[in-house]
This record gives C-alpha cells, sequence and structure tokens, in this order.
RNA sequence: CGGGGUGUAGCACAGUCCGGUUAGUGUACCUGGUUUGGGACCAGGGGGUCGCAGGUUCGAAUCCUGCCACCCCGACCA
C-alpha cells in the first residue's frame, strides 16, 4: 500500500478515484466501464443489502429474480421505456463462437449464428417482468403484487467512474402491480420514504425528497420520485428513485384484472431502484484525506484492535487482553478484528485502518498492560482517548451509536449550509459557479427554461422538493410566474 | 462519440525527442537479523512478452501504421 491520498481540497475527483482504489473497495477490469468490486467494498455492498432487503420483506415485497436477457420486441413494447434506453443497450445478435479459419488459434463469431431474434441486455427489467405479470394477474385478488429483484444490469454509457457510472451495475429493482390509482401512489411515496430512510440512518447521508421534472423524469413513467444527497465537493447525487408508472406498462404488456364487479382493467405499476451508485454516496459523503469514514452500520469492521508489543512475550499477554475485549464486543454483536500481524508496525496498521474506515481503534501497549488502560480512537473525528479497559469496552456500543448519529448530523448540517435560496440570477450563477450546492429558486415550469439555465450554468433541477417553500414567485431565468421553488445543482 | 493525455516489475515513475552492451529508480515482495506508543532499519535476493498486432532496420521500449485500455475535458446518463 503506498501512502497518501490527493488532497480533496486540490483534486476532488482524483481524491475520489484513489480512495475507492486505495481502500480496496474496486478497480477498473479488463472490461471497458465495469469494475471489479473487490471483498472489502463488497462487504459493505452487503451490509446495504441485508437492511434493505429487511425493509423490503417488512413492507410486504418478496423477491424473485427475472433473466438478463430481454428479446428486443419486448423491449420496444413499451415506447417511451425503450427510446429511453436505446442508446445505451447493449444487444446480442449471436449465439456461438467458432475457429477463424485464418487463424486457428483465434475465434470469431459464427456468421452462421446469428439469432433469429436480438436479444437485450436488460438496461432495467420492465419488459420482461410486465410480459410475466400479464399471466400471474387475472383478478383484483391477485394484487397486488410487490415484488422485488436483486441483480445486474448494463447500460453501455459513455464515460464511466467507478460505483458512480459504470457500464454494468448492480441493484435492486421493485415492481408492483395493483388495482387502485391510489395504491400504486401511495406504494411509490412509501418505497421513496424506505429509500430516504435507509439512507439517513444506515449511510448517515442527509437526502432531500421530491419529485423529478418531466425532462428528468424516467421514461416510461408518469411520475418520478427521488432522493437527491449532497457531496462534499456541492455536487448533487441522486441516491434512488421511485416511479409511479400509470399504467403505462398495463397497456403496453396487456395486463388486465377483473374488479369485484367483474369488469376488466388496465392494473397500476410502479417501480424503484438503488444501485452500487449508493457506495459512491457513502464514500463522497463521508470520507477525508485520510481514507475512508464509514458510519459504524456499514462498516464491515467496527472495532479494530492493535497490540503494541516488544517480543512473543508481550504479544502473548496482549492477545490474552484482546481476545476477552473481542469477545466481549462480540456477544453485544460488534464486529471485532484483532490484528497481531509482526510484519507491519502499528503506525502502518493505524493508517491502514483509517483508509479503510474503521470506526472505532483500540491499541494496547506494554504501558495499558501496567496501567490496565487502552487507547481508543475515533476515526470520524481522530480524537484519542485513554481508558480503563473495562470502561472502554462499556462505553464502545453506545459511542458507535454516537459517531453514527454525528456522521448524519455532519451530512445534515453541511447539506443545510450549502443550499442557498435566491431570486437573483446574477446570484444564482455566482452561486452555482463558485459556491457549489443547492439553490432554491423559482422555476416557471417549462422543460425550454430549464434547458436554458442547464446551457448557460450546467445546473440542472434535480427535485421540486416536497418539503420546499410552496410561495409562489417569479422564474429566476424569465421572470415568468411560478407556483414553488425548485432545487438546482450541477450533478454526477 | 469529439478534443487532450497516458500505457515500461504488484504500485508510482525515469529512459522514448536523437534506435546500439545485461532496461533502471522508488516502493511493494522473498530470506536473515535488529525493531515495534503514528506508514522501521541493515544485508542479501527474486520479479519485465517495455499495452497488443503488424511494419521499417544489421539492431526497436525508442521510428511508422492499426488496434486496445485507462485518465482528464465536453455531449449522454442512475
Amino acid at each position: 500500500m503506498s501512502k497518501g491520498l490527493p488532497k480533496r481540497s486540490e483534486n476532488y475527483s482524483e481524491w475520489y478515484n484513489e480512495l475507492v482504489k486505495k481502500a480496496d473497495l474496486a478497480e477498473n477490469s479488463a472490461v471497458r466501464g465495469c469494475m471489479v468490486i473487490k471483498p472489502y467494498g463488497f462487504a459493505i455492498w452487503e451490509k446495504m443489502q441485508q437492511e434493505l432487503d429487511r425493509m423490503f420483506k417488512e413492507t410486504g415485497h418478496q423477491n424473485a429474480y427475472f433473466p438478463l436477457f430481454v428479446p428486443k420486441s419486448l423491449f420496444e413494447a413499451e415506447e417511451q421505456n425503450a427510446e429511453g434506453f436505446a442508446k445505451e443497450c447493449a444487444v446480442v445478435t449471436h449465439y456461438r463462437l467458432t475457429n477463424d479459419p485464418d487463424n486457428k488459434s483465434k475465434l470469431i463469431v459464427d456468421p452462421k449464428a446469428r439469432l433469429e431474434e436480438e436479444l437485450v441486455v436488460r438496461p432495467t427489467s420492465e419488459a420482461v417482468i410486465w410480459n410475466t405479470y400479464k399471466n400471474w394477474i387475472q383478478s383484483y385478488r391477485d394484487l397486488p403484487l410487490l415484488i422485488n429483484q436483486w441483480a445486474n444490469v448494463v447500460r453501455w454509457e459513455m464515460r464511466t467512474r467507478l460505483f458512480l457510472r459504470t457500464a454494468e451495475f448492480l441493484w435492486q429493482e421493485g415492481h408492483t402491480a395493483h388495482a387502485t390509482k391510489d395504491e400504486a401512489i401511495t406504494e411509490t411515496k412509501q418505497m421513496l420514504d424506505v429509500y430516504a430512510q435507509f439512507v439517513e440512518e444506515f449511510m448517515g447521508v442527509k437526502v432531500l425528497k421530491g419529485q423529478k421534472t418531466e425532462s428528468e423524469k424516467f421514461a416510461g413513467a408518469v411520475d418520478t420520485l427521488c432522493i437527491e444527497a449532497m457531496m462534499q465537493d456541492g455536487k448533487a447525487l441522486q441516491a434512488g428513485t421511485s416511479h409511479f408508472l400509470g399504467q403505462n406498462f398495463a397497456e403496453a404488456f396487456d395486463v388486465k384484472f377483473s374488479n369485484n364487479e367483474g369488469k376488466l382493467e388496465y392494473v397500476w405499476g410502479t417501480s424503484w431502484g438503488v444501485s452500487t451508485r449508493l457506495m459512491g454516496a457513502l464514500i463522497m459523503a463521508h470520507s477525508d484525506d485520510q481514507g475512508l469514514v464509514l458510519p459504524p452500520k456499514l462498516a464491515p469492521i467496527q472495532v479494530v484492535i492493535v497490540p503494541i508489543f516488544k517480543g512473543d512475550d508481550q504479544l502473548k499477554q496482549i492477545s490474552e487482553k484482546a481476545d476477552t475485549i473481542t469477545k466481549e464486543l462480540r456477544s453485544k454483536g460488534i464486529s471485532v478484528k484483532y490484528d497481531d500481524r509482526s510484519t507491519h508496525k502499528p503506525g502502518w496498521k493505524f493508517a491502514e485502518y483509517e483508509l479503510k474506515g474503521v470506526p472505532l481503534r483500540i491499541a494496547i501497549g506494554p504501558k495499558d498492560m501496567e496501567n490496565g488502560t487502552v487507547e481508543l480512537a475515533r476515526r470520524d473525528t481522530k480524537e484519542k482517548t485513554v481508558l480503563q479497559l473495562e470502561e472502554a469496552v462499556a462505553k464502545i456500543p453506545e459511542l458507535l451509536e454516537t459517531m453514527q448519529a454525528e456522521i448524519f448530523n455532519r451530512s445534515k448540517e453541511f447539506t443545510s449550509s450549502n443550499t442557498h435560496e435566491t431570486d437573483s440570477w446574477d446570484e444564482f450563477k455566482d452561486i452555482i459557479e463558485n459556491k457549489g450546492g443547492f439553490v432554491s429558486a423559482h422555476w416557471d415550469g417549462t422543460a425550454e427554461t430549464e434547458d436554458k439555465i442547464k446551457e448557460l450554468t450546467k445546473a440542472t433541477i434535480r427535485c421540486i422538493p416536497f418539503d420546499g417553500d410552496k410561495t409562489s414567485g417569479k422564474c429566476i431565468l424569465t421572470g415568468n410566474p411560478s407556483s414553488q421553488r425548485v432545487i438546482f445543482a450541477k450533478a454526477y
């Protein structure tokens, strides 16, 4: 492991790229735009999955799995959706390779093995799933249908960045069908709340809930709700979306049900997803120039114990203490690692675990053995205290909770102190260009104005916030009437 | 997909302009020893299709052509 990370203040994006690699989260692969998620990074993703999966199940959803490939004819059935993704689809056209007649050691795509119908590698699964739902739904008694799947999807991106935008990524996609419009809308909101709760409570990242504008919404949806988070460089990151699909997919795939009066109606749909992009949000929201800062609830290792010793005898004594601490903490459900390697010096280990964002570090050395103490260090504040061993162990569960809460509070304060309200176009431009963060401003509601603002400032409307200022005013750009403020920002 | 840059040991780089012994440095790695309260030190050692494929040449990391990958800036997007 080489020393040092670029400074956030000097080059934020380089800092991010290096951090992802040096903290062993992920790396680029031999495949363009696709990443290898390394064990430590995947451990964090697994923790996210675990919590989300629990929350989905608590709200009545079941997991299932649908195919990776979508026949082109199915894919194009819902036109808006198909058009929205057409430009970034990987397509399977052949099913066999064969030896190159000109060079026996090489393989070529067998021209005789062309598929009759091309298969689209799913950029999202609405098409296959709704095509299946057609067979699953006959009566109102089959509704609601509440399904989630954990899967990989492919979107052929021009420019990729580890976790934030990769050609293949992992996500979950919920797809539900309902008898009434109201029920589907309620589901859409409920799942947005689940996401917001997860991101705030477990990831410790403050989010803003709102609705996407017409031009930013999911192709094929009636409405798209979203949560937006602010990164340390002031840019916005869309952390999750929940779509009210109306009857668009039901009509496209002919999914009807008999209501309790025996009349046929189209079902109402929703879909919602979060992806490995959340890893990017987690990294960018809290980490510093020393490395990752992980909220305790998602840290694969919550406490690391580092012995400081001379010789085997001393190590043996310290190890006995460490074992006691480990057992006691584990019995409280805390994950602990004891790093007794003699191949690295303590200072090296300190730096290493800071890079990897381990929330708490316990150091035990000869002085501690004499005094019955340990040194306890917090990753987020770098605060170090020497405590009696029993006191330290007793304090840790509570301290982890405190850290979790404080990490969230810092994110919350950062977001609010970097959210500015303005009615002046000059000030708007100045904030977007020089300060960054969110800008709350009036907008006349037209796509033309939205585009124009994007062209002039690179800022987009991140959302029409639910709990924003609902008073009317004049559009920041055109001066036309506006019914409420919306949130502008530069975005990832 | 456009503009720019980079590809040499696990990683970070020098060497390339101006072709010429055995391709070098730091770090990491292996062995032995001394060390251990914030990224240890000494000694010895191993590791290279110089991104890939062609070409020019007596001779190519170096020159030419094509391709691939990655990074930065744009357009597109979760």
